[in-house]
DNA sequence: TAGTGGTCTAGACCACGTG
DNA sequence: ACGTGGTCTAGACCACTAT
């Protein structure tokens, strides 16, 4: 392999080089550093079931060997689909799967945290779950066509008994067929884990605009407060692989006595 | 050097392979890898001013050579230190310090965009600034005792001739000596960047609490809303090398036309 | 004891920017 | 043509986990 890669202008185009067995299935005529096409294998791996999450992946040692290339190589790659929170490594057992059913998950999406620091577990109320043609807003950032069926899910979670969190959550209906209220309340546990275990999405990350309205009158009635009361509203869109959005979620939060949190503006 | 990195439990403890030269002040006993070491002196040379913001650093084969390692180590360092936003990466140039007075610099401390996606510049409106002691909260917020001098100062974020912004900053006195009113108005661009070309003090990393509240009578005044008006109140601690905490600042900010911004949920 | 990820090295070549 | 960071390799040894 060495010295092999290089520039695509140059008369021999790089991507031949790549170690074949299972190379990507559309040679593309751009160049990119190997470990960033064996990262692109792993990541078809993860995104077709190959290994599922919590499981363990196959050792640096076979993955360089499968793939032709040197353990760095594969290192590399793995470095960084463990810095997007896609792999787990663990010294001495393996590579993992990052699962969405760990601890941490209820503070990588729900970044909503009491004053007095206490952690507290919270609990879901389903309000309404039903089908309808997606609204054009909706249709634009879930990248569906205007009227194509969406799912919508309407809930509130509260923490210690207190109502604190009125969720719109809207879905493609192509990807969650078969999501009905029934299916829903069953489902014990984070959303984000039935997303993946029950219908094979899962989210891999998102983005949030936030902003402070005024409760109306709808709103103010699920939260228990006056119409008017500030709210924090925080519209996030989330992506699965390939940067494909698959959930819009709009959150109206109480504040009081908690705040979101945000660490490091990188 | 090869080879020598034992365990701290060993014999021969590791930190003696600190390539010396500018080895750490106090060796620790503690363990750690050769070049989580090298990236400790780096840091130094960025704290203790060898390398000046926007200033290139030497490059890899001569920081190698300078600590005694190989250049895959210093690699690794320079790595984290550029992943941390301290340094600066650029193929065929060299490695610079990074700079507060960048574009993006708008960005990285202030996410507030508007909901068209156009970018305008702020402009920035002194309000007050004062030398008083620290009450009890601001203190312990910036590790100091209760009552030390401390810098306090009020201002108003316009953009495009719209006031946004509220800001109260509280700055450690001792830090920030000889900050006036004069001073502050004269200084032209980031508050940041003057922070670091004047006071010598760089904000390295942040943290952010954010709440929606009502806007009350003196803020609301200020900001040219009604009394209640739902605000977004942001709360932020920077710190500068070593996680010292050197601002505490609360921003009240009127997100109609306006949104939070926050990328991955990492 | 064996296997995994983690660290470190030395050397080669590539891609980029500048003279 | 030269120097910089970027990629890739091959091999050694360390640290952690399980058996």
């Amino acid at each position: 392999m060495r010295g092999m890669n290089s520039n695509p202008a140059s008369t021999t185009n790089s991507n031949g080089t790549v170690p074949a067995a299972e190379a990507a299935s559309v040679p593309s005529p751009t160049f990119s550093p190997l470990y960033q096409q064996i990262k692109a294998l792993i990541t078809q791996g993860l995104e077709f079931g190959e290994w599922k999450p919590g499981e363990i992946i196959p050792s640096e040692v076979e993955l360089a060997a499968r793939y032709k290339v040197s353990q760095g190589t594969v290192r590399k790659a793995i470095d960084e689909l463990a810095a997007d929170n896609l792999l787990v490594r663990r010294q001495g057992k393996g590579t993992f799967v990052a699962a969405h059913n760990e601890d941490r998950v209820q503070f990588r999406f729900l970044r909503l945290l009491p004053d007095d620091g206490d952690v507290h577990p919270h609990v879901s109320r389903l309000l309404e779950c039903r089908r309808l043609r997606a609204p054009a807003e909706i249709a634009r950032q879930l990248d569906l066509k205007p009227a194509d069926p969406v799912v919508l899910i309407k809930r509130l979670l509260q923490f210690d008994g207190v109502t604190t969190v009125f969720d719109e959550i809207w879905l493609p209906g192509a990807v969650f067929r078969g999501l009905t209220a029934e299916r829903f309340s069953e489902y014990k546990g984070p959303l984000y884990t039935m997303f993946e275990t029950e219908f094979g999405t899962r989210m891999i990350r998102a983005s949030e605009k936030i902003r402070a309205v005024a409760a109306d009158e709808t709103v103010a009635q699920y939260l228990g407060v006056a119409e008017g009361f500030p709210l924090l509203l925080v519209e996030r869109v989330s992506y699965t692989y390939g940067d494909r959005p698959v959930e819009v979620r709009r959150g109206w939060y109480v504040t009081t006595g908690y705040y979101y949190y945000q660490n490091d503006l990188s």
